[in-house]
RNA sequence: GCGCCUGUAGCUCAGCCGGAUAGAGCAUCGGCCUUCUAAGCCGAGGGUCGCAGGUUCGAGUCCUGCCAGGCGCGCCA
């Protein structure tokens, strides 16, 4: 609603510039002052004028009498739209506006959550998509909750989202582990189904193991070429797809997957589909895409050079290429040996995405989630399942959630796909890129892990699943229910909760500590993962958020069992009242709480824009402080002015539902009580 | 060599299209629980916004150069 208000506003001012100057400012900025003691809104359009005026006529005005002049116009009969009280001129000429606040409130009380703007079509949104051959990490959960949260954030602003999964089952990761199998630590495939879970734990030490093993037991030595050639022979075997190691690798990384969405479903996170690269290899999808390619002149055959013999995709030309025999800035999208590589596949994976490709896979039931919801799965053979399954695919556009080390191949795969997909939807398709979450040496430290003095000089050590070293998701998920179970039990004197709600309770605290932990930064920030950091319910953290929404549920509570009016607190107050009441000086601070709830839709729509859930954490976070001072500033069971207190319980009401929803678009649950 | 990202308080980070006195959390120090949950609230100290120029009425924000750090540039995925 503000939005719309402070939209119609500006092309009021717009009018009102045309109108007394002659010249018209399209668009003028509007800005929420940080003191909103001054204005609700602040508009220096009048420098703007000065200026224009100047260079128009040469004649010097002070901005402050210029805006004198169009608050003079705009406060004419009639010229305002409703919502805006009134503008006065301030500071060295600001035009400053105040707004109708009783019938904003009442407008958001009644939350018919404004016509979320439907129809924008369906995106594709790809995340997580870790290898299947071990336990995730937190950089992976970064990835996931990321991913997941932008999910909602896109569903909040009223797009068609589908979550993918891309499940890379043919890789070196897999055939690595496959290889521990075989040799290092040799089993058969019954053997291996007989291992316990944690599965994907004992995949984790095994694939450290073997990377260890390649290099003969020195971690920075050489690699051994003879127990490389397993590697590739292993691949070879995993590729046909047939015989038993590819059954083995079949096994482990289906296995791991499993293990991996139960992970992420302990976290709230679920996915649609699951294509696997596998199919995407054997369903000829490149040969479509190839022909494609080729039709649209995007790639070429080089006949010599360094690249003889392989289909490319040109870089940018530049103006000198000179002398750089090391970097070629052309990909490769087939070998020389008519092997497809990994950007040529994602090309043809992305053109299915967004339906340019007349085929489509075969699939599965993979997953159930209890609440019904099936995460489904490519697989080989047209006759597995013929489906009540979701048309998938079909895209109007994809966000793909990838680490930034990946920007390089991911802008050469958009170029590859607008090539053949030019269409002003597809052209909003971006790569949704973030950076690494890191270990700082106290959390080395703190789990264990050996350090070489090089490496203590870091600012941060990088996680390495070839080495091992990291934080597995469900550990850290595990230390974080621990510790708010503890929380909870510090309280259950007073609070009474009966032993499965305890569970229940520290469940959500943990899931929003971790969710709000890797989420409160921006994506290009490069996490430094401490563990006090993360394991802090204090503070600029989600559990935080979490308790001012409960401690107004508990008001809530209070209230009800006062038999006290809180469905309708406003029913009987009429505008005026309101008014005088958030004008009072002792009321002073319930406006900026009604105000922040009133940009709930417009951080939303930043968020989903920027493709950036951190807008939507600080927005949460600041809302919670305000909720917290005016919590431990009034006192709503015990105040005695009726209309007062109907005042601050339409407020906690609104605060409340605007907690709810901005940690929802977070994935955030807020418990009942906790 | 080329490209991308980053540099703001002791630490970790916000700061949206350039706008009024640069913010938050943590840490430190000091207050506040017989009153709706102290996972909280209030207060104090702490800043050459990497450096130097430029554009502008106005620059943490835009431009140029430099310095420092990270990442990427493979017939791997």
């Amino acid at each position: 609603m503000l939005d719309s208000l402070s939209s119609a506003l500006k092309a009021r001012i717009a009018d009102a510039t045309e109108a007394t100057f002659g010249v018209r400012i399209d668009d003028p900025v509007i800005d929420v002052p940080r003191d909103l003691a001054h204005a609700d809104l602040a508009c220096p359009v009048a420098f703007e004028l000065a200026k224009r005026i100047k260079t128009a006529t040469g004649a010097k005005r002070a901005p402050r009498d210029l805006a004198a002049t169009l608050v003079e116009w705009l406060q004419a009969p009639g010229r305002l739209p409703s919502g805006v009280n009134r503008l006065e001129v301030a500071g060295a000429g600001y035009v400053n506006v105040f707004l109708d606040r009783a019938s904003i409130l009442k407008t958001l009380i009644a939350g018919n959550s404004a016509a979320r703007s439907a129809g924008t079509g369906k995106v594709i949104v790809e995340h997580t998509s870790v290898n299947p051959n071990k336990a995730a990490h937190i950089g992976h959960l970064r990835n996931a909750v990321l991913g997941d949260s932008i999910v909602q954030i896109l569903r909040a602003t009223g797009h068609r989202v589908e979550i993918q999964n891309y499940i890379d089952n043919t890789g070196v990761q897999v055939a690595d582990v496959v290889v521990g199998f075989l040799h290092l630590e040799p089993h058969t495939l019954d053997e291996i189904k007989a291992i316990p879970d944690p599965f994907d734990y004992f995949c984790w030490d095994l694939y450290s193991r073997v990377g260890l093993w390649y290099r003969d037991g020195n971690a920075d030595g050489r690699e051994n070429p003879e127990k490389l050639a397993h590697r590739a022979e292993a691949q070879h075997a995993i590729e046909s797809g047939h015989g038993p190691i590819a059954e083995m690798a079949e096994y482990v990384a289906m296995r791991n997957l499993e293990a991996l969405l139960r992970t992420m479903y302990r976290l709230g996170i679920v996915y649609d589909v699951m294509p696997r690269e596998s199919e995407v290899l054997q369903s000829n999808f490149w040969a479509d895409a190839f022909e494609m390619l080729k039709a649209a002149g995007a790639i070429h055959y080089e006949t010599e050079g360094k690249h003889a013999g392989c289909w490319v995709m040109r870089a940018e030309e530049t103006e000198s290429d000179g002398g750089d025999d090391d970097f070629a800035a052309d990909k490769i999208l087939v070998k020389s040996n008519g092997l497809v590589t990994y950007a040529g596949k994602d090309i043809a994976y992305h053109l299915w995405k967004l339906n340019r490709i007349p085929r489509d896979f075969s699939y599965r039931r993979f997953f159930e989630y209890p609440d019904g919801h099936v995460a489904w799965i490519t697989t080989p053979d047209g006759h597995e399942a013929e489906a009540e399954h979701d048309s998938f695919g079909h895209g109007d556009r994809y966000v793909n959630v990838i680490d930034s080390g990946q920007s390089y191949v991911q802008d050469f795969v958009k170029k590859g796909v607008m090539s053949v997909a030019n269409d002003p939807k597809v052209a909003d398709s971006t790569h949704m890129d973030y950076e690494k979450v890191g270990l700082t040496v106290s959390a080395c430290d703190d789990l264990g892990l050996p350090l070489s003095d090089e490496e203590r000089k870091r600012s941060f050590i990088g996680m390495s699943g070839r080495k091992g070293r990291g934080v597995k998701a469900d550990d850290l998920l595990a230390m974080l229910e621990r510790n708010a179970l503890a929380e909870v039990r510090s309280r259950v004197e007073k609070m009474n909760y009966p032993e499965d709600e305890q569970h229940a309770i520290a469940h959500k605290i943990a899931v929003g500590a971790v969710r709000y932990f890797l989420l409160k930064f921006s994506r290009n920030s490069v996490i430094a993962f401490d563990l006090k950091d993360a394991l802090s319910f204090q503070g600029e953290a989600g559990p935080y958020v979490q308790y001012s929404a409960v401690r107004l549920n508990s008001i809530f509570a209070k209230l009800r069992d006062d038999s006290i009016e809180v469905e309708d607190p406003l029913g009987r107050t009429g505008d005026e009242r309101i008014s005088e009441l958030l004008a009072g000086e002792e009321n002073a601070d319930f406006w900026p709480v009604v105000y922040l709830c009133a940009q709930l839709p417009e951080t939303l729509s930043r968020a989903a824009a920027a493709l950036e859930p951190a807008i939507v954490a600080r927005y949460a976070f600041q809302t919670a402080q305000l909720t917290n001072e005016f919590y431990h500033r009034h006192q709503v069971r015990n105040e005695a002015n009726p209309d007062r207190q109907a005042l601050m319980i339409a407020i906690i009401g609104l605060v409340q539902r605007t907690l709810v929803e901005s940690l929802a678009a977070l994935g955030i649950e807020v418990p009942e009580r906790m």
